[in-house]
Formats: structure tokens, C-alpha cells, sequence
DNA sequence: TACCTTTAGTTGCATCAACAACTAAACGCC
DNA sequence: GGCGTTTAGTTGTTGATGCAACTAAAGGTA
């Protein structure tokens, strides 16, 4: 196997507090969203995804590779989603194997209403704390990154959420 | 209320990858673990914590913070180590509330067999994806965030696990 | 058409984490 | 010393996630 290239003083450095942040960030971002709109992050980044879609409809699949998630996570949530009205499954008239995922009324309001919470979290957490070359160092950083987490780009880098849903709030 | 800034072109762009990152990274850094060594992240990081500690040894609370986890989830997995045999519990004389975890030999071995597959995984998933640039900059990213994420410094930001490890190795 | 393979999705089970309620020891104060 | 408060930790329950097994529809091939 060869020798272990251990992490120099620098390296471990940047490994450790990236390894807290990784940690802790997950659920700073479900508290605010949970207590004020009884939603979680994903629950959150799953309904945005349909709100931004055409129709307000995503296949299964395309839906879970948009969220970074697997298909069996996908499914429990879109159930429970389901159960809360916010979301209502068809199976596809072309394909009968493939299940469509669309946002209900109730869907879209649930997420208009939670947006504001959200961006406020991500404003405070994160965007705000850092300065614009910061914010430009963290793309590079986070395209290295996903070079390694997501190689085939399931995820497609897209823009997201707070931008279409802003649009239509006014 | 007030209005919501929504966020800019820039500012989504590296919030989407951050977001994926931290929806990604810890499954990632999970598998090899699990596979190799039957332990995932979570243990492995609560197992290196005692193996550089004085004595092997820390009080739960210390052990908690250093990992950035609460003090129900490390009791329940301390629990699961300590049936495993890789850690032991006794009530600090000096103050009978608390509880010092210690490592056993058997958790040191497992640490050391542990250490090459966690290493080999942060330098292929962040590390050695990095240029020197970009190391420095995540620094200054994860400190700023690290600001709002945990605010007291719990955790201390002391370097870790790796070094002390590969000293006694050889 | 019959059969095999691939693809899409769901379901059940086992694991893990969050939260709240609880126990017990120490501290402060009279 | 007695009593309320704070601190340290554990336990139980509930909810979410991952994995593997399963169903069902499509596609390909003879």
C-alpha cells in the first residue's frame, strides 16, 4: 500500500476546521427552517428545486440528482412531503416506469413563505462573513472540490432557488 | 421584517456548491471508513481525539466540544465503542459527576489501522485537489465561518489526529 | 412471442442523531 | 446541616438516512 503521505501543519489546519464546518453547518441550517416552517434543509432544497422547474415537475430521478441525493432518500421525503400536500406524484404518460414529481399550490406557498428564512440563514452563516475575494477563492475551491464529490456533474451547477421564487413574490 | 436580500449571481454560485459540498462530503468521507474498519467518520474522529489527549483520557464534555458534537449523541456513542471494547468509562475521582473516557489498547490499535484509509481519503477528496493558494484561502473561508458556527471556540481549532499518529507508527 | 437485461422507483429494516426528560453530584447560601 | 440551583451525563423515544431487496415497465434479441 505504500507509505501514508501524512497532512502537513497547513494542511491539517484547513482539513480540521473544514471537518467542524462540515459538522456543524448542516444542522445550523435545519433549526431556523424547522422551528419556523417545520421543514428541513433538504425538504427545503426539494421543494425549491420543483418551484424552479417547468410545470413545477421533475422526474424522481432527476429531482434526487439535483439535490445530491439518492433515489430511496428522495422517495421517503417526497412521501412525507406527499402526506403534507406539497407535493403530488404521477407516473409519466410516456414512460410508464418513470414517476413525475409536482409542486401543488400548497407546495409553493409552503416554500415563498419559507425562502426569506432561508436566505436570511445562508446570509448569516456564510455569504456575509466573507469578503468578495473570499467568496471568489470559495468557487474555485468548491469547483475542486465537486471535481471529486460529484465527478459526473449529476448536479448540473445551475442557479437555484432564491432568485426565481424572488421574482415571482413581488 | 424588512426586505429579504436575495443573493447575487456570484454569491448563489458558490453557496449551491457549498451547499452540495456539505450534502456530499460527509458520506464520502463515511464509506472508506465503514468498509475498512467497520467505524464511520464520527467514531473514527471521537477515537484520534482520545489517542492524542494526556492519559489517552478526557472528560465527556471536553471530548463533546472537540468534536463539535453534543453530549447525547457522544454518550450514545461511546456506548457503541465501549461495547466494541475501543473505549473504557470511569467516574473521575476528583469530581464524581464527571465521566473520563479512555482509550484501550484495542481502541489504539484501531485508531493506528484507521488513521492511512482517513488520511488517503481527505487528501483525495480536498486535499490534494487544492493548490497552495487555494489552501491558504480555505483557511481564512473556514475561520470566518467557523466565526458564526461556533462562536465560543469550543472545539479549540488545535490541530489533530494525523501527526501525533504517524510519531508513534514508526 | 418468449426471455433476458436494464432502468425507475418503492419499501422494509437496521442504524444513527436530535431532543426532552431524567438522575446524580457539586455548589452556594442561609 | 438543609435546600434550591447549576452542572455532568445518561436514557428513551421519535424521526431521518442508507442499504439491500423487491416490483414493474422498457428495450433488445432470437
Amino acid at each position: 500500500m505504500g507509505e501514508t503521505r501524512w497532512l502537513s501543519a497547513q494542511e491539517l489546519g484547513a482539513w480540521v476546521k473544514l471537518e467542524a464546518i462540515a459538522e456543524l453547518l448542516p444542522g445550523a441550517l435545519d433549526q431556523p427552517l424547522q422551528r419556523a416552517h417545520g421543514l428541513n434543509h433538504y425538504d427545503y432544497i426539494t421543494l425549491a428545486q420543483l418551484s424552479e422547474a417547468p410545470e413545477r415537475t421533475l422526474k424522481m430521478t432527476e429531482l434526487a440528482a439535483r439535490t445530491s441525493a439518492t433515489l430511496p432518500r428522495l422517495s421517503h421525503v417526497v412521501t412525507r412531503l406527499e402526506q403534507r400536500g406539497y407535493v403530488r406524484r404521477a407516473p409519466s404518460p410516456l414512460d410508464r416506469r418513470v414517476t413525475l414529481a409536482t409542486l401543488t399550490e400548497e407546495g409553493w406557498q409552503a416554500v415563498v413563505a419559507a425562502a426569506p428564512t432561508h436566505v436570511e440563514s445562508v446570509r448569516e452563516l456564510v455569504i456575509d462573513r466573507l469578503t468578495s475575494d473570499q467568496l471568489e477563492a470559495l468557487e474555485g475551491i468548491t469547483d475542486a472540490l465537486l471535481g471529486a464529490l460529484d465527478p459526473d456533474d449529476r448536479i448540473g451547477l445551475r442557479q437555484m432557488c432564491a432568485k426565481k421564487v424572488s421574482g415571482v413574490e413581488t
